[in-house]
DNA sequence: TACCAATTCGTGTGCGTACACAATCACTGC
DNA sequence: GCAGTGATTGTGTACGCACACGAATTGGTA
């Protein structure tokens, strides 16, 4: 392993010299900087990160806003835990996070979180953009004082984010179609229900539904498609006779696909007789959905990993901040396909860190 | 961040002692250590990573005994890519890996490979134990010199491997089932291709096509399955005739399974037409079989994320070396599944360090 | 009380890098 | 020839921890 001194020896320049060719801190003459430049390449030099880490220290302070979880609303928690896990970890980096939470239907509370957080004087914010209009008035807050954010899960066009973390909610959609279709035979029909309509306006579950429309339309056109949609957010917990009523109107439909996270509150509604019949798809692995996964009620969820895109949210700022890394624009999740046989083999990383806390 | 000194003042004493209790070194009286041991808990002391690998610093020198890879058998250049990858990582923490590869149907090249590997006298060895016999021989070797080792991709039983890091085959073969399932209809048969059949003696084929059957006897007992099996590498190559014969004297054949990475070669030799009527469910990411998967011809695949397995490979040991951090004895990889509609968005860090390599 | 050994503890150095500061050099104009 | 200036380069310290060495303390004994 070839360290600085090495290359400084062997250009016979200091340490310093080397150190400042290697941040192109200037101030080096054209020619010896040649020379050094000469050698890191013949010598293949990497900055040892270790040491480079240990040397800097500048104290650093990221902030991140995201809705949060309870037993209702517990999809939150994973991305909350994959934060947490990446915080400890890049806290020998000198680099401190504090989370601020606020509620996931409630734009005042998003500003109040917002608040509260730009008090802390961050040097960057992760956060998840869930109202258009809010966060244009956060974003033009951090844009003042030059604050570097980075959005993950939910993304919105039109800022000068430093990248997106999340999925691509359109395509999950599209994948979506394509595990229904395997589901079903030619001649079933299928009914998409979208829980909690408007009530927040993230575009993730339209796109998803978009997407699967689209699939369809490509693949099998004659397929129909119904949509069941409920405005209040309990409303598919006390509204089961109309999806039962529904599908009773509509013996054809084979297959459920629910957009947003909440596929086990519908499972949980429909006539036991009637979901016998039916194969549902839905999105997320939430402790709820993996149960019903299990129990063979659901046949496939869509999972974006969102452990991962907390803790690869904070990793990619710190990389940033520390090591001047600039990451790629965009990042997306990976769209995964859980079953009731191979559940068990993923999130291993978000098992591992719950099981040690 | 606290750390050793803030420890060391708060409890009168020097760093020297705070790091005797920290490693259990000996030499503390019980009753300050004691103490010591209070404080850290009270203030959630955790060690600097960072620095604390910088400070040991003892040179470490690991081994890697993987299959080469080349055009006709490309699967092993993903784990290959994984294990440069973290190499290059954790050269900043003073380990040096060297890779030694040998011919994955040549027991002889095998044990030659190897004792090139020995001469080099590493601190520990990542494998992949192909051969039964030529492993016992080995791992006596290196049970001798007292030097750990990790298996990985394959396993096998009865050796005191630190641990093992790959897929369970036999849960793939069980997902294959339900993949292949969900393809058919009632009445439908099945197909499973075996290539190059007992030309090495690892277990992973058979272990899937146990599982694969097993599922269909779970579920649907009367689901036909046939077996195809060729001896000769290239047999499945020139043997297209044979397959297609077969699927002729049974038309109702609407599922193929190929329980190795090859599933790219099989449907090339299939006629055409026929194919158009059949899904094909396989294993591994091979371009071959993204190729194969994009073009609508394969259904499913199932990936190991065999890049994934040799990067964690290399953390888990240098984990063990440097940090003296015990693995699980098993750490199961994630059985993926890929679509045309998902395998854009899998493999992200696979791609991005082939991107910059 | 003096002395020794064993126990317990403190100090100093180095890991490879970053960065502030000091030192040197090459020129200029007088 | 010399002070002055700006461009280059060298030096020293800190980051947090590991570990070797040696110092201080203790307890026991003659």
């Amino acid at each position: 392993m070839t360290t600085i001194k090495d290359i400084a020896k062997e250009a016979n320049v200091s340490a310093g010299t080397v150190d400042r060719v290697l941040h192109n801190r200037g101030g080096v003459s054209p020619k010896t900087e040649e020379k050094i430049k000469k050698i890191l390449k013949q010598k293949n030099f990497k900055i040892n990160m270790i040491a480079s880490s240990l040397a800097m220290k500048k104290h650093l302070n990221i902030a991140t806003l995201i809705p949060q979880f309870d037993h209702q609303n517990v999809f939150w928690k994973s991305p909350y835990s994959g934060i947490q896990k990446a915080s400890q970890e890049v806290n020998a980096y000198g680099v401190e996070n504090h989370v601020f939470t606020f509620d996931q239907f409630n734009p005042k509370s998003y500003l109040n979180a917002f608040k509260k957080l730009i008090k802390t004087q961050p040097d960057a914010v992760i956060m998840v953009p869930i109202f258009s209009k809010e966060t244009t008035e956060i974003i033009e807050v951090l844009n003042e004082r030059n604050i570097p954010y980075l959005f993950f899960n939910v993304d919105l066009k039109g800022f000068n984010k430093l990248c997106y973390i999340g999925q691509k909610s359109y395509d999950a959609g599209i994948l979506a179609g394509k595990l229904s279709h395997l589901c079903i035979s030619p001649g079933d029909e299928l009914l998409v229900i979208l829980t909690r309509k408007n009530l927040y306006d993230h575009e993730a579950v339209h796109e998803r539904v978009k997407g699967f429309v689209h699939y369809f339309k490509e693949n099998t056109p004659k397929t129909k498609i119904h949509q069941l949609q409920f405005r209040q957010p309990d409303e598919v917990e006390t509204g089961g006779e109309i999806i039962n009523e529904f599908l009773t109107k509509n013996p054809n439909i084979k297959n459920i696909m629910v957009p947003s996270s909440r596929v086990s509150h519908v499972c949980k509604v429909i006539d036991k007789q009637k979901l016998s019949q039916i194969k549902l798809v839905g999105f997320d692995t939430t402790p709820q959905n993996i149960e019903a996964l299990k129990k063979g009620i659901v046949t496939f969820l869509i999972s974006q990993k969102s452990f991962n895109q907390g803790y690869k949210s904070i990793t990619t700022i710190t990389n940033y901040l520390v090591h001047r890394e600039m990451p790629k624009n965009e990042i997306p999740t990976p769209l995964e396909i859980i079953t009731k046989e191979n559940f068990e083999f993923s999130h291993y990383e978000e098992r591992k860190y719950s099981m040690e806390n």
